[in-house]
DNA sequence: GTTCTAGAAC
DNA sequence: GTTCTAGAAC
């Protein structure tokens, strides 16, 4: 499978091609073998082999792992994750929200949160610790962000990245125990509804904000030289 | 989710 | 010409 996207890169890169042209070029032989060993399409959009890698663990016990981020969006990036037996299998926001503990996992993952933070984090970062579920997440199992909002990493390269943590489309910890306690209608109101993805989505459209002052930037660039003036 | 890059925007 | 975004492929 390498050696044939290898193989294809090259041609592409000679030829001038786009890859889907390239792949125009490709043997039978190479199609059948990368036939003979089909991969799952999701496989790369799972956390399971980094949460039982050791060397990026930060927190674990028998209903929790936390581990860092592997493209981390700020100086300090972690994901908790809810893992064994305890819990049925959970991939999204939604799937906590439904069960009948949901308020009782959540503040226990808040416990678990602050102790993190305050183990984990820099003095100067603890404060600025956000902790939350993007309200659609594209990697599974679920998992809680717990990042300090500088937001200063190479790894922040597109308005998505920036409006996935700095609109509603991020959903903070507090709020959603808060809402779950009182409104409950994370799956009711226009603003939140779990069930309209398309709305959600809009999000990611908005016009990029400074965290800090709120005042619109052009582009990410721009936005990303910006919030160093707030160090 | 990331990477890569064509084409738009400047 | 260079910077930036967005969409295809993985
Ligand atoms: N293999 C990985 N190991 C650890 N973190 C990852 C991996 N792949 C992606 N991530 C991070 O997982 C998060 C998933 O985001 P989301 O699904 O939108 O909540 C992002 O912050 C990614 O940087
Ligand atoms: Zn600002």
């Amino acid at each position: 499978m390498k050696r044939l996207q290898t193989n294809l890169e090259k041609k592409s890169k000679q030829l001038k091609l786009s890859a889907s042209a390239a792949k125009a070029f490709s043997s039978d032989e190479e199609v059948n073998s990368s036939l003979a060993t089909p991969k799952k399409f999701t496989s790369f959009l799972s956390l399971e082999s980094s949460m039982k890698d050791e060397k990026i663990q930060v927190f674990k016990n028998e209903k929790f792992v936390c581990i860092k981020d592997k493209y981390p969006k700020a100086k300090i990036h972690f994901l908790l994750i809810p893992h064994g037996d305890t819990f049925p299998k959970l991939l999204k926001v939604a799937d906590i929200i439904k069960l009948p503990k949901s308020v009782e996992i959540l503040k226990e993952m808040k416990d678990i949160s602050d102790k993190i933070i305050n183990d984990k984090f820099p003095d100067d970062l603890k404060k600025k610790a956000l902790c939350g579920f993007h309200s659609i997440q594209s990697m599974q199992p679920l998992h809680m962000h717990i990042i300090s909002s500088d937001f200063q990493s190479d790894c922040l390269k597109n308005k998505k990245h920036w409006n996935s943590f700095n609109t509603d489309y991020f959903i903070k910890l507090g709020d959603l125990i808060q809402n779950l306690e009182e409104e409950n209608d994370y799956f009711k109101s226009d603003k939140f509804n779990l069930n309209k993805q398309d709305l959600l989505k809009k999000y990611m459209d908005l016009p990029l904000k400074c965290n800090v002052c709120h005042v619109e930037q052009k582009n990410l660039p721009t936005l990303k030289r910006h919030i160093l003036t707030h160090k």
